[in-house]
DNA sequence: AATTACAGTTTACATATGTAACCTTTTTAA
DNA sequence: TTAAAAAGGTTACATATGTAAACTGTAATT
């Protein structure tokens, strides 16, 4: 009964240029993202999945069709966020942030301040 | 070129059964995500993939299969969350920290000193 | 005007994933 | 010992995803 909208890998790569350039064209979407070397069908694929799933829209005033977002970046982040620590870390934050800490450089304290802030975020 | 094996949501719950529980049996598996609702073929699907992807192995020697994973807690949900933060935060676990934090009730103080941490974890 | 380059639409096709039935053999409980 | 339950194997089937060709129409370039 949610916004159970789903934001693919390829996908993503759309909405972000489409966060940062809105009404952009097709040709704005496949100049941006030449570097995927994704042919023109695939782009076009991507952005019609994207318009259909609703997470895009089209806006269709001036002769060519201007996409854009119709989800926020941040909305979509903390739904993946959210949905991510659930399937991998149970739906503790506090575990996610433990694991990115001991893969990193810090020292004894600072990770036990680290802890302490976690912590203290609350909501587990 | 690399150990490619991507596991899906549903596969994820039989793993975390399987890292709890060594060389369970089928039954074994079954019974503990009887919560899932899914039925035996589905559930022997899973397993069946997780194999043959060498997510998990096989110990035939009883007269009843017990499976056991083959690749660690650790170093599933390393991947999973390297993957996760390149796809939705650009790579950067400053931005996924950063996210987590605005979404806490942290005092700016605190959040500063958090935002320190995370710099200090380096590997941008 | 003819050619080219896109736009927009439709169709395609392989692999992944969620979910499960069916079949055969073996084990177990009544 | 017979029926029910489980194990292991094979097959299925819809939706999602990655990736793209083909077709039709229009706009820009030669």
């Amino acid at each position: 009964m949610k916004n159970e909208i789903s934001i693919s890998e390829s996908e993503w790569s759309v909405m972000e240029f489409l966060w940062s350039n809105p009404f952009s064209t097709i040709t704005d979407i496949r100049k941006a993202l030449s570097p995927k070397g994704w042919s023109d069908s695939t782009i076009k694929t991507l952005v019609r999945r994207l318009v259909s799933k609703k997470a895009a829209a089209i806006n269709d005033e001036g002769a060519v069709f201007r996409y854009y977002a119709l989800l926020s970046e941040q909305e979509c982040r903390l739904k993946e966020t959210k949905s991510f620590i659930n399937r991998v870390y149970n739906g503790s934050v506090n575990m996610l942030v433990t694991n990115l800490a001991s893969e990193s450089n810090l020292t004894e304290k600072e990770t036990q301040e680290l802890m302490r802030l976690i912590d203290k975020m609350g909501k587990e």
